[in-house]
DNA sequence: ACCTGTGAATCGATTCACAGCC
DNA sequence: GGCTGTGAATCGATTCACAGGT
């Protein structure tokens, strides 16, 4: 059998990234108790264009009704669904500094369907306290944690000089997807998928586009 | 006079993504005393093609030697200049909280050419307190305070039921260019920038990825 | 009358492959 | 011989505009 193997894989890497922003928005509709709504109302929300939108959430199948519109609650877990967290998906954090505990402390995971289920450091002073009732763990026993929490996608929230190392460590252990807050590029085999969010490159972004006024 | 004004706007948003990634990449090869390099191995550090690295730099003009290669030192200031962090840019966060602190005590802005100048909360508590050195303005004087500070980029570190309230503020205030961690889209008005950082939808997009392996 | 789903067209970004220069 | 800079080709993503269904 060839390498493409998943179901509805052809759905486009832009696409994907869209889909959670869709989710937010079905998720303050629900909450508003509406239970239609259309392209238009959903894509003004998500910051998209309609058509853009519809192309979208064909990739899933159809899941509108043509002269009618979207039925909210039908939607929200067609998507769910098409990203993998119709049920809950454990996480780990690895690094307990500021951001490891910003992170810890965050209470937006539960309604994106993720639990932070682990904590690990490097440092021996922070191993074994307890941060948002969470016992910080050993990266060193990075596999055995990671297996017996049943964790599949690791937050590095390290200094930039380790984390191409805890990286290292992870992938070792079996981890495929990793969010990465450290600025740096890491190197990482076939297979494993890394998403980088970098406060430093966004700003340098947003910069670019502030040039030409304020300059003094 | 047309809408679309500046110089060097020829420049493809997509590249300007990717100048950060190459901006790291040079410091790094600075720090390690490199002086020289190539398309091949500034790619590599990247994580990109050789050949999307030379095309990108190649809209900032001629920035090497053919059968020779770049400059580093050089190269980094061409960068610098051209995402407009030459000098050293004034930015704000609003919002105190968790993710406000560790964004605050982050040291990693200096060499990425920002200062943390000012901080900001709606909640009475928090504002005249210290955090990092800096006290805790009132975002109800955001349009004093932005400008006797001299920022324009601001940071969103607000919860996400305020953020699009504080983002009218600050946009009413002047500020073009707006980094939003809240998880919401915001509504701006035409000429306002605005990038977001959701964690949850992060994690969601690596959930994609990870399908079909860890389906119990 | 209205709104989705989608072919077809367009637009932009990536990659190839080589001419030009060191 | 080696590496950049870039036309030309390719690839993918967005938008248009309308056919199909309610």
């Amino acid at each position: 059998m060839p390498d493409t193997p998943e179901r509805a894989r052809q759905l486009p890497a832009a696409s994907v990234e869209r889909l959670p922003s869709y989710l937010r928005a079905l998720a303050d509709l629900a909450a508003r108790g509406v239970e239609g709504t259309s392209s238009a109302e959903l894509a003004e929300l998500s910051g998209v264009g309609p058509a853009q939108l519809r192309r979208d959430l064909s990739y899933l199948g159809s899941n509108g009704r043509r002269g009618v519109g979207y039925d909210v609650a039908y939607l929200y877990g067609r998507v769910r669904a098409a990203l993998g967290v119709a049920e809950e998906r454990r996480i780990a954090i690895v690094g307990a500094g500021h951001l490891g505990h910003a992170l810890a402390n965050y209470s937006g995971f539960a309604s994106r369907g993720f639990v932070v289920s682990l904590l690990m450091d490097i440092d021996p002073q922070l191993i074994g306290t307890q941060i948002s009732g969470i016992e910080v763990g050993d990266v060193a026993c990075a596999r055995e944690l990671l297996a017996s929490h049943g964790v599949s996608i690791v937050v590095l929230a390290t200094p930039g000089s380790h984390a191409q190392e805890v990286c290292d460590v992870v992938v070792a252990a079996g981890v495929r997807e990793i969010l990465n807050f450290a600025p740096c590029t890491l190197q990482v085999p076939d297979g494993v998928k890394v998403r980088s969010v970098d406060v430093g490159s966004e700003l340098q972004i947003l910069a670019f586009h502030s040039q030409g006024r304020a300059e003094e």
